[in-house]
DNA sequence: CGCGGGTCATAAGCGGCGGCTATGACCTGA
DNA sequence: TCAGGTCATAGCCGCCGCTTATGACCCGCG
């Protein structure tokens, strides 16, 4: 430690880190080479951008940008920052592509109904690539668990739904546009993320876990699986309202939880959490798009359609490095 | 359309979007179940919390906490909701860790030097985890090209490096931690995102592309592959400053650019690129850690190493879904 | 050679937003 | 019934980022 650093370890993030506009006027800086044209086109003035700029290098304590009479170029270190800060800015247009459907509500011209998972996981990408590809598109999103979706899509109050779990309303056609699978996971202290041997599964049963709350989907397909293995269904050490309190919890050691491997990916790759494989338990579910039977989709639901089903390209070329 | 919405379409995000400080507190609330709670953990007063959180339920026009006398819970949007911001926390996380990295310089208990991408991509999540399991661990890091960074490691000025390419200094002990591949991309209205047959090497050679600056580790490995499969080097259509500025050009049709998987991997998968296959043409190179020849990593470096190994495991379980 | 057009920086004023303290309403459990 | 927890409202204030106005600097052009 260098002594006057790290005053703060694990709290207050948003103190140590800059503000989100100051982010945009990195990337805008990079991408156009001027303090003056970055300012034009965020909409503020020369003066403010360049002493937002000067703030930013104070706050982070290396210069970002050489100035000069013809413009400003990145440093070295400037280009490794503004790629962070692009990462940081492509979370929050999932956010804002997110935010913007769940306020639509009504008057919109796609209506969407997704489950939790596919809600948080998949679709604020999805829309947002539906937004770069279909500017014009007005979204509206309603989350709530399988069986609500169904209903709404077969009501005629969303123009596509996307379900995850085992059955299929008759009332709707489907297609299954992903797998999902749920994963016991620990954190990396726990006993059993040394396990080299798969878990029995009625030693994850008699264990005590973090849970959902009953009749979340994760839930009834975990005590399908337990129960289908011949065992008891699973045992709450604690309920909690939310995936991410759920897995907070799990990340501080509270116990092991169970998750869709959808929820848990950074946690995995950043080693917060580990998980562990169960012998002889099917965990596997299929994500499908639901619309009313007959009704091919049309117009903008065939569009967000034709978005989610190419994402097995992308994860091919990840896959391959 | 609604009307009123959506005046400033791809303008100004972060006025959209809620404070970093914000999503922290929803964060906090959905962890802790109360606003008092959260703005202790915070280190702000209940009303200011309060008060914030009446704000960003304004501003996103949806109701995020049911409030009652014992606590608040989330709302099946808050839920949704707060798990957008944890992804936005986290890659804010990554900044903060990269950025305390990029400050600390001198003095610090594990240097490391890396080349642009894997400063870019890699390293702040690698340094997120080092610092959840070794909170003690003070790092500086310098980014540059692949041969300062050898340079940097053999002289002592740094424990531990990161290259990309195709050779390894004498001097230097490497392992190989990754696999990594350039890629030929467009944005999606380009005439080669619609090809089904493999691009021949020589149209790639004899078309004008979006480049990194002569000597960046990237440009000499396209240059490297091409000259290898007996034609010319790579015609620059722009050399930009960063991997960020050749992307802004791509995604916004300037013409194809060729860059590391990892650095389009995010654009894949919203197709806001597509990736053109090549025939014949081998553009993989290994990622490796370097260190002085003879010193075995010990202690932090150690640490470090340990984490951008076991990453493979991280991957198989993405890739199975 | 001096003049416009571009760059960035400095100076001074101002408005808003987020913070604080103090207080009150409400429910619950002892 | 009272103590301890919840959240909300009110009024004040300081900071931070915005604005406009100006100046220094460099380039290329007439």
């Amino acid at each position: 430690m260098t002594g006057s650093e790290q005053r703060d370890p694990g709290g207050a993030l948003s103190r140590r880190v800059p503000d989100l506009g100051a982010m945009e006027l990195l990337m805008a800086v990079a991408r156009l080479g001027s303090l003056g044209r970055a300012a034009r086109e965020l909409g503020i003035s020369q003066p403010a951008a360049s002493g937002r700029m000067r703030a930013l290098e104070r706050q982070l304590g290396v210069a970002l940008v050489r100035r000069s009479t013809g413009g400003s170029a990145l440093t070295e270190e400037g280009a490794v920052v503004t790629e962070w800060a692009r990462r940081v800015l492509e979370a929050a247009a999932d956010f804002d592509a997110g935010a913007r459907a769940l306020r639509g509500r009504r008057d919109s011209r796609l209506r969407v109904a997704a489950s939790m998972t596919v809600a948080e996981y998949l679709l604020p990408g999805w829309l947002t690539a539906l937004h770069a590809r279909h500017p014009g598109t007005a979204v509206s999103l309603a989350a709530g668990n399988s069986v609500v979706v169904a209903q709404q899509v077969a009501a005629g109050e969303a123009d596509l739904g996307f379900v995850e779990g085992l059955d299929v309303p008759a009332a709707l056609d489907a297609a299954v546009i992903g797998r999902d699978r749920l994963l016991v996971v620990v954190a990396p202290g726990h006993p059993w993320a040394a396990r080299r041997r798969p878990l029995p599964a009625a030693e994850l049963a008699a264990t005590p876990l973090l849970l959902r709350e009953e009749g979340s989907g994760t839930r009834q397909v975990l005590d399908a699986a337990l129960t289908a293995h011949g065992g008891p269904p699973a045992v709450p050490l604690l309920e909690l309202a939310s995936t991410t309190a759920v897995k907070s919890a799990a990340v501080g050691g509270a116990g092991p939880a169970v998750l869709s491997e959808l929820a848990v990916a950074d946690e995995l790759s950043a080693h917060r959490l580990a998980a562990v494989p169960v012998a002889g338990l099917d965990l596997r579910r299929a994500l499908r798009a639901v619309w009313p039977a007959g009704h091919r989709p049309a117009g903008p639901a065939r569009d967000l359609l034709a978005l989610t089903r190419p994402a097995a390209g992308a994860k091919a070329a990840l896959r391959s490095m």
